[in-house]
DNA sequence: AATGAATGAGAGTTCATTCAT
DNA sequence: TATGAATGAACTCTCATTCAT
């Protein structure tokens, strides 16, 4: 798995052969297949582990103890945090997703829905409470600042001026910042 | 192209055979290979099209005579809005970029980043001029909106509640809600 | 078509690979697939050949002037004639059908099927006149004769000492003296 | 052996994997291979099985105490019993025969032989004693019901309006039907 | 007696591209 | 300008069999 996110996130799914993941990670062909039922399998594993990450972890700070401003801060810097942690199962995610077939993607959209629904509920408890501006829908909202972690990749660089940490913070204070009444 | 671009759009590139777009064009392959030198080309024409386009609008809406936070939300929200409206070659863009050969690829980044600076350009003027934060650098907000911009394939349907328009307006808003001092 | 029907002959569809094909022939597998969508394909147009052939002669001899006991012995013994003359084919044939894909087979079974009801109105026309012996029903008369004919295959050898038209002529004699009230 | 005797008929030999039989019949590969040496030597076995059935029941029929034309009669009807009773290794019999290594091929026609050899003895000592015809050879004779025994998988099915018993009524008295001098 | 992970060769098929016409 | 047959390398996946445990 290491070997073919490497190789996934390098020349993306579908440059990227069965014989390629296993000439870089010293297995045969065979035992890959002993274990993955496809090269679709191998994928959608890899996005498993992701998706479980984010969802436990957002879970975690949204039932924190704190005002909603801070949570909802403190999970939209979390989730750019390991997403640029797991900046290649992120790219891969993002990218490929859409060459899975079709009941695998279904299935992903339904637990990447429940993610969304999760942080649009922070959201709305804010609106609700009359701290963040209901001038956009919540959903809007959600998708905006998502865009922004999915764009990431595209530009983010390990040896740029701002540490994962950084650029966290200022993503999500742009957030709250759009949200202020 | 138009044939490539939709097929392009509802399958991937990588998944598209030339077979498959000569088929639905009703041309031959001699043909086409007579007008492009490769599949690579092809994506390669459909990238240039959107760019002028964006490129061009940009262009008009960053010299206008009109205070900065009027051209930057003009600007903002009229990427979203062409960005819906030619939504196949966006979502091919954003998606197959990585796809093209390498050589292709620097060329079309150059392109690109020459967007990013003219956008960057105006949020760095409305900074020095006091009327938007300059708590976050340029860039990275720059990023955060075309982050927006590219998720849009992802979830905007036509037949959803909002218009493009509507659309537009609130993710400039949201823009310069987040640059307010 | 030449080298497949010999591979197959000898040693079965499944046994016989798209390369070992190519290479009998000499051609490339991307000519061959050009040609032909599938081994399977390959498989059908073989059949049809033989199919096509045997309906053509059977339609003539089931055709002709002649009393009825001479036309069904006609056609009996020139089955098995044109059956010993390509041998290879309906071999394949008889033994592959089960092989192909489901909806070929479907096509193959009701084309064989109205091959085995002209014959069978040949053995019922002759029971209607009373110069065959109706003691058993006509489809199991004719589907004896083509057990016998599938058969041959097993058995048959050009070096033996019988000539195609001496075996026809034995297994028809058979088959009308079983039929002799 | 159940397990792989239905597979083998369903689908064929070659068809058919190691580990669709071991998943239909609960075992695993290991155990498999400890009893069985290769999957040839499991159709081996099947084969074996029923040559052996038969070649006995051959054995008590002609070797009964009752005319020569009974005998025939009895050993034509009772091949035609037991190939229906057992329809699905006689398939996978006449079907797979040529798949086996050239080494065990030989040796079920070796035995194939005996049996057929069996049989022809009881059309020539019918010949001899001038009760059967000489018009054909006793070789072909054999070779014309046994084909319409192999037939028997083509076409006969267990709901159709013949019982076993009936069709090998038929089928024997049209051998002897054509025998007649 | 039994396991099941691992092998590695080979299966059928697809593909972007070329080129004689 | 346009054809479409031909290429040949690469693709994903399957398989009977082995063997350390």
């Amino acid at each position: 798995m290491a070997a073919a996110t490497r190789l996934f996130a390098e020349r993306g799914y579908d440059r990227t052969s069965v014989q390629e993941i296993v000439e870089a990670s010293g297995v045969t062909k065979g035992a890959l297949y002993h274990y993955f039922g496809s090269k679709d399998d191998l994928l959608h594993e890899i996005y498993g582990r992701l998706l479980r990450l984010q969802q436990d972890r957002l879970d975690t700070f949204a039932c924190a103890d704190a005002p909603v401003e801070q949570r909802l801060r403190d999970a939209a810097a979390d989730v750019v945090v390991t997403t640029i942690d797991n900046l290649d199962d992120a790219m891969i995610f993002f990218r490929s997703m859409h060459q899975l077939s079709p009941e695998k993607q279904k299935q992903v959209r339904t637990e990447r829905r429940r993610y969304h629904e999760r942080f649009r509920a922070l959201v709305e408890e804010g609106q609700q409470h009359g701290v963040f501006s209901t001038a956009t829908p919540a959903d809007l909202v959600v998708d905006y600042h998502f865009g922004s972690v999915h764009h990431l990749g595209s530009w983010y660089r390990p040896d740029g001026p701002l540490t994962p940490q950084e650029v966290a913070d200022h993503l999500a204070d742009l957030l709250l910042r759009a949200l202020r009444p």
